[in-house]
DNA sequence: TTTTAACACGAAAACGTTTTCGTGACTTTC
DNA sequence: GAAAGTCACGAAAACGTTTTCGTGTTAAAA
């Protein structure tokens, strides 16, 4: 188990200085020909690659951008780091994760482990247990240290730094007029408690297109889904919610919901009573995830472009990073994604 | 923008050596009360954290493992990633993660960026096209090195190092069982190119079941599929395929498919030719993602428990790398993470 | 009083780089 | 033949730690 070599070893064994084995290979003016010939042989049979913790330390920065996310068995979020990944790599960086699992105490750890040295900055999409308990004293600390963050998706807007986010109101408005357009009549909503900021600007979505068509929107049409029964673990009593929620409104004939699996149970419910998708009852999502796509009928949703989120994330984040020179005009951007309308059997 | 503070700071602040502050800091018998309070509370106050880059120079480890994985936007990568993290974190650990995207070339130069001091060791899944190549050097130039790696799922056994696979033959071959069992007389197989040594196991289990209930497998009822025509992009030629094995074998009654999109497209496709499931056709996948949960049948399926092999692989890593003593003994375990058929509305 | 021991701290090396600044040996120039 | 310039290389500092080994001061023991 021969360890990694080093310019010491290199230079000790051509009986020449680690200064110069350094500038041979990097080919410096300085250094002779036949030096450099020499030593450059050496490294390439020893297959030399200078260490990568040791240039961090001597350059103060560490080509590793962290990101941090709530979950990653998630087919946006990961998504959303597949897109990270690619433009950090192109550009020359690497990715380390840090999951929250929607806890804050497991945000604020994963933040602090990263932030003392091993990453040069974050992309973070926050838990929504912070999101409850609004406190980002961890964020601004960060900040504070010179470590820019890039938000994306679960942004805060208070928060002095640049985020990515979804037209999610645009998103959910788009959807619901197309219900409309395709002439439901009493369309229900189907979202979660308003402290994540995504589901409360998706209702106002839903909201707004009813009221550009002249029609009152109606509380018990309205359903909000208790985070605590998340799903996986609860599917069966959200699929009672759901079928209460049809059979106290028989007149239903449009679903908007905000994320796929309450409308694939939406759909679900409504073969149950006998409903036909799309011509009953026709039934939009949010997030473009496998289960839309695959689902019989295949659901019509609202795409959010989550690798491009990732992408744009990256970039912007690196951007900052490598014109470390503005310490002082700290602008920040605020970089909407739009959403497309991707139409499929679900909706006529 | 301040930078976080460092030990010469601290120590000339409060006017003494970096060493007293060092020993400080971590409560040494060495130093008195009186200093100890004093540089601690300073520190306490700048918020001192060491930095983990210079302590990964000094201690030659950097306390963070790397994942090589095909892709992350699939349920089961993602799910053995989460198992990685979970542990690495308990055990004080960071994750870096490295995308091959299913290419060699991709896989060898993540593995060398990661290689040069950044991580301790690897976990890793070969890419479908270095499989194909059987070129393997970088993975044994990584080993000699004298970098541990823990290899999961797609593995080559030739390799000398830890590994935690599925037990795809048995998995296979018991939800072959259950679908003869459930009075399936034709029992059609849809797989992979036998390079991917997942797939040939699992064929391998298909026939092994057969042949212990003495039928005989028809070549016409094995489809294999061109990995060129993956899914998402050929989703449709893929269809036509299966319902093509649908249309020549009138008789079928069971089918059992390497994965979920497989499956899935035969309960597609058996609806479509007018066929119940389960009653006409019973129809079983492997993987336990999210499609099968939620599809309509819900799909029955062999579970490959990716996140306890995400965990197992971490731990074994984990492991190797902290009884470093044992640089002659040299053993390598293969850990079989078993599978469990998931029984749901696919089959009777 | 002298020797010894305990105490509290500092200097320096080491981890592996890069880079600045010398410096000795030649070569050129007048 | 002396001054100046070029060439090829080495020493050392720096990045931020930890740790080993002094060392000067004071208190206890002889």
């Amino acid at each position: 188990m021969k360890r990694k070599i080093t310019l010491k070893q290199i230079a000790r064994e051509l009986d020449v200085s680690i200064s110069t084995v350094s500038k041979a290979l990097r080919n410096s003016a300085e250094i002779s020909d036949d030096t450099k010939q020499k030593v450059q042989a050496f490294a390439k049979l020893y297959n030399y690659k200078p260490n990568n913790i040791a240039l961090s330390l001597k350059n103060r920065r560490t080509n590793t951008i962290g990101i941090i996310i709530p979950e990653i068995v998630h087919h946006f979020f990961s998504k959303v780091i597949s897109g990270v990944e690619l433009v950090a790599n192109k550009r020359g960086y690497n990715v380390i994760i840090g999951l929250s699992n929607e806890s804050f105490a497991k945000e604020v750890i994963n933040m602090e482990m990263l932030a003392n040295g091993s990453i040069d900055g974050f992309v973070l999409s926050m838990s929504k247990e912070t999101l409850k308990l609004q406190d980002y004293h961890h964020i601004n600390e960060t900040m504070t240290q010179g470590m820019p963050i890039v938000m994306f998706d679960r942004v805060v807007s208070d928060l002095r730094c640049d985020k990515v986010i979804v037209d999610d109101f645009n998103g959910a408005k788009k959807a619901v007029k197309k219900l409309i357009e395709n002439g439901c009549k009493s369309i229900a909503l189907i979202t979660t408690e308003d402290y994540v900021s995504v589901g409360k600007l998706r209702t106002q979505g839903y909201l707004e297109a009813l009221d550009e068509h002249t029609m009152t929107p109606k509380a018990e049409l309205i359903l909000k889904i208790d985070e605590s029964l998340d799903y996986e673990a609860h599917l069966e009593e959200l699929e009672k919610e759901i079928e209460q929620l049809f059979q106290s409104n028989p007149t239903l004939d449009g679903v908007f919901a905000v994320n796929e699996i309450y409308a694939l149970l939406a759909m679900k419910v409504a073969r149950k009573l006998g409903l036909n998708v799309p011509n009953d009852v026709q039934v939009i999502g949010f997030t473009d995830g496998v289960l839309s796509k695959h689902a019989t009928p295949s659901l019509t949703t609202v795409s959010q472009h989550a690798q491009q989120m990732g992408e744009k994330a990256a970039e912007l984040l690196i951007d900052k990073l490598e014109s470390e020179f503005n310490s002082a005009d700290e602008e920040f951007q605020t970089v909407v994604i739009t959403t497309d309308l991707i139409e499929r059997e679900s909706t006529k």
